[in-house]
DNA sequence: GCTTGAAGCTTTAAGCTTGAAATATAATTC
DNA sequence: GAATTATATTTCAAGCTTAAAGCTTCAAGC
């Protein structure tokens, strides 16, 4: 026998499981950590919330507005969930529902102009946010996350650009 | 003037911001991806939420329990937020409150006898899921993973072991 | 001792989130 | 074209989450 069996780490065969559950523990401390300040910051400055500026955002990218659905698929959420946010949005005039031409079930959510002119402020201040918050990360270092989570999850992300 | 100016990137001092934005977006939307199944399997083989689990991990590796500040503070929630999921596991019986001999203000959680072996099924499922989930990363992955992220934040995580 | 302030926890109101049920419309099948 | 099935959205109940306010207890300072 080797001397030093008792000494050598794992097979990998083992080990691997609890390497991936590490990492995910890791993803999952910087995640918090990050809403967090990024939801204290949106609360104190702009008097708003993650939800509603996920919203926001995705509406942005889309002139043309999103249906429900849409949003609910972009965003990750619920369908229900969408709902109570864009009631929320809608009373306060930053977004309006539209009829969809041709489908009498469906809703199209569309930023109003005020909702337009205030998203971009928070924008510009969340992408600075970000940046300081992420300020351990050079290009390179981007570069590679990028390439790492990309591949990470077997079931692949879709493309929700 | 240079001929291709106005093909070539814009200076790192200009994308960086967008680079860092674009890994927050990827490794939000693997977090969601995963959270989202972990919550969904949670719910379909034991019937408990993320939540729940959270709290009862924690408890499990403190075998001597943990006053609800210190849950607060190890799963990075408010402390009203620890009170609620407390108390409904401790409805199920899976945890119990204990007083804190001198100190009649605290109250320590601790895992009763059920709720431990509850967890420990919970916890090898859990594990085995979050392997398969992140089943893109190899043994080098995983190192490098962990390297970038601890290095991402500009203000360190706490070493909340 | 008494007061003052801090610490530990719970409560509350508002909003977020989900899964499931309900509603309404559209598309398909027969 | 009537019945069935599928799609789009909302509603609902339960639970999660936060920030702020409140309650109780502890620790210092006087």
């Amino acid at each position: 026998m080797t001397t030093n069996s008792a000494l050598r780490p794992l097979p990998a065969s083992d080990a691997l499981p609890k390497e991936r559950l590490r990492v995910w523990l890791r993803l999952l401390k910087l995640n918090k950590a990050v809403e967090a300040e990024l939801r204290e910051r949106l609360r104190r400055e702009f008097a708003t919330t993650l939800p509603r500026f996920d919203v926001m955002s995705a509406l942005y990218r889309h002139t043309d507005g999103l249906k429900m659905s849409e949003l609910s698929r972009l965003l990750m959420v619920s369908n229900g969930n969408v709902t109570g946010i864009v009631d929320r949005l809608t009373e306060d005039g930053l977004i309006l529902r539209a009829a969809v031409p041709g489908d009498r079930r469906a809703a199209c959510a569309r930023l109003t102009a005020k909702g337009r002119t205030e998203f971009e402020k928070q924008a510009a201040a969340h992408e600075a946010w970000v940046a300081e918050l992420l300020g351990g990360l050079d290009a390179d270092d981007c570069a590679q996350v990028m390439d790492l989570l990309a591949t990470a999850r077997t079931i692949p992300l879709e493309d929700n650009s």
